[in-house]
RNA sequence: GGGCCGUUAGCUCAAUUGGUAGAGCUGCGGACUUUUAAUCCGUAGGUUCUGGGUUCGAGCCCCAGGCGGCCCA
């Protein structure tokens, strides 16, 4: 990886890097460091390599397992095999050691050095140069322990990269934040948070697949943007030097994969990063991948059931079942058909009296005051709809839930309900108390488009920093004609913690966090 | 943005009213040829997040700040 990359600066020549000795031997550093950076350099000035470019493995350590299932305890098989992994226990004694190696998908063996097999010297050195953490390769025969404990037994070891920090201790669980900054140590020391790694890649392949069977089209749109849209919410902003122009980081991709349905992609996703400067907290980070998918001639009742089945898929993908038992050990199931209710009835039904789209702003107000339910004065019927209905349902909603038919005036975007008027054909998909998805059938006429986002640009000119202006490219593609179609956006971060029961920075790698 | 809680050894955590900063694991030295959170004997390891203040004396009290968590907006 060292080329130029053409259009790039070339990187300094090496000789004018300074030369940085990060491993003073002074006092600065805790002892269990300094003990093992004396080892690393008594390694090389012995002419041994604490990091040999390669070694002579033969096996994985889950090959070696496979290939010897069920042997009898005390058995020699004969098999010479070259093995690697990461040192994670170590049981030293006079004459016979163990160590149990575990590679990256969490297979262990354990390797045995007896002092009449791998010689003094070789045990010496061991026992000498040997911790917790390091990579070694152990080359010998397979055999069983007494005890019935597959083992390779050397006949000889190498050092393959000697850690020179311990790692932490295997039987206390790491403070989260140590978790969430030193990830690479989160997934040496805890399974599940391997295991998420691996559940997250298994979901987004199942959704690639679903989408594939269903002859959509994957597709990457800006994520540098000239204009805010697509959603409301508070964007980053950065700069291009080469335009002298400001850019946002997107927020949603929503307005270019619209224009790709007018382009004639009627069936089109993408699965990418969105990025909103707001709040950090359990549930939400401020870049997320996200989900999204339109099909022509489809309405908001096509994409709830393809949204159901996208997850039904996922889970039965990741996990081989649609019961879904998260981390706390509590189960649900996601099989079948899934409960929809609408906004305004279910509203009305917890209220005890009927909500309209016509039901005046105060009216909700005072509802609100009598429910103890804290609400910005501020607030006209649509939000406050949706702040109400959010603390009375929404919250308290586990089992997936389609919530249907929003105020018109909070989705900008969304085609008005076709009987209702004042109600939006749009739902929200909750789960476990938080949303998951949102599907619309999306509004297509310009000309009711170009009104709506009229009146978005003036609450940002009057200093929203959610609303988004005109875009007029987007009006310009919907002008060429649209066909009537349904739209979908997933979290895919949050269908993690539906699936697994975990918070948001558990199904991130790598969580932005405040710098150390 | 507001409130509350936390921050102590490599890791996880104690420390009574303000009175010599401790434990387990890890580490180090030793014993052990069947261990697997090995065991046994011995032992080391600290800028108590940072900076001020009060006090004869501060991990503890006061002020300001950093970082994190929870709740609220």
């Amino acid at each position: 990886m060292s080329e130029h990359i053409p259009g790039h600066p070339a990187p300094p020549p090496a000789e004018h890097l300074p030369q940085v000795d990060h491993h003073p031997s002074d006092n600065d550093l805790p002892e269990q460091m300094r003990l093992r950076l004396d080892k690393r350099a008594r390694m090389l000035a012995s002419g041994t390599q604490p990091y040999p470019v390669e070694l002579p493995r033969t096996h994985s350590l889950r090959e070696v397992r496979e290939s010897h299932p069920d042997l009898p305890a005390d058995t020699a098989t004969g098999d010479v095999i070259g093995v690697t992994g990461r040192v994670m226990f170590l049981r030293n004694t006079g004459k016979l050691c163990f160590a149990t190696l575990r590679e990256g998908d969490g297979t262990e063996l354990q390797a045995m050095l007896s002092l009449n097999q791998v010689g003094e010297a070789a045990l010496a050195d061991w026992k000498s140069t040997v911790d917790l953490g390091d990579h070694v390769f152990v080359h010998g025969e397979v055999v069983t322990s007494r005890r019935g404990e597959l083992s390779v037994m050397a006949d000889s070891w190498r050092m393959a990269s000697k850690a020179v920090r311990p790692l932490p201790v295997a039987h206390k669980e790491l403070n989260e934040e140590t978790r969430v900054r030193q990830r690479y140590v989160d997934l040496i020391m805890r399974p599940t948070a391997m295991r998420m790694v691996r559940t997250r890649a298994g979901v987004v392949r199942s959704l690639r697949e679903s989408f594939h069977r269903r002859d959509f089209l994957e597709v990457e749109t800006p994520m540098l943007q000239t204009l805010q849209g697509g959603g409301t919410a508070r964007p980053f902003t950065t700069r291009s030097n080469a335009l002298g122009i400001d850019l946002y980081l997107r927020i949603a991709p929503e307005l270019y994969l619209k224009r790709c349905v007018v382009g004639g992609i009627e069936r089109v996703f993408e699965i990418n990063r969105n990025f909103r400067n707001e709040g950090i907290d359990s549930t939400h980070s401020p870049e997320f991948a996200m989900l999204e998918f339109y099909q022509a001639y489809a309405t908001y009742d096509t994409m709830a059931t393809l949204t159901r089945q996208l997850v039904q898929e996922a889970a039965e993908s990741v996990l081989g079942t649609q019961t879904v038992t998260l981390d706390d050990g509590t189960e649900y199931d996601i099989s079948g058909e899934w409960t929809s209710l609408t906004m305004y009835g279910s509203l009305s039904e917890a209220l005890g009296t009927e909500i309209t789209a016509e039901t005046p702003a105060e009216l909700l107000h005072k509802h609100a005051d009598s429910r103890g339910i804290p609400a910005d004065p501020a607030l006209g019927h649509g939000k406050l709809v949706e702040h109400l209905w959010e603390h009375l349902i929404g919250d308290h909603l586990y089992a997936p839930t389609f919530v249907r038919d929003f105020p018109v005036e909070t989705s900008p975007l969304t085609r008005e309900h076709r009987s209702t008027s004042g109600l939006a054909e749009k739902w929200d998909l909750y789960v476990r108390g938080f949303e998951l998805a949102t599907g619309y059938s999306e509004l297509v006429d310009p000309v009711v488009e170009r009104q709506r986002l009229v009146a978005q640009a003036r609450l940002a000119d009057a200093g929203d920093e959610e609303a988004m202006p005109v875009d007029e490219d987007f009006l310009r593609s919907l002008e060429y004609g649209m066909p009537p179609s349904g739209g979908v956006g997933m979290g895919i971060d949050r269908l993690l913690m539906a699936l697994t029961g975990l918070g948001i920075r558990e199904t991130i790698l790598f969580p932005l966090v405040r710098p150390e």
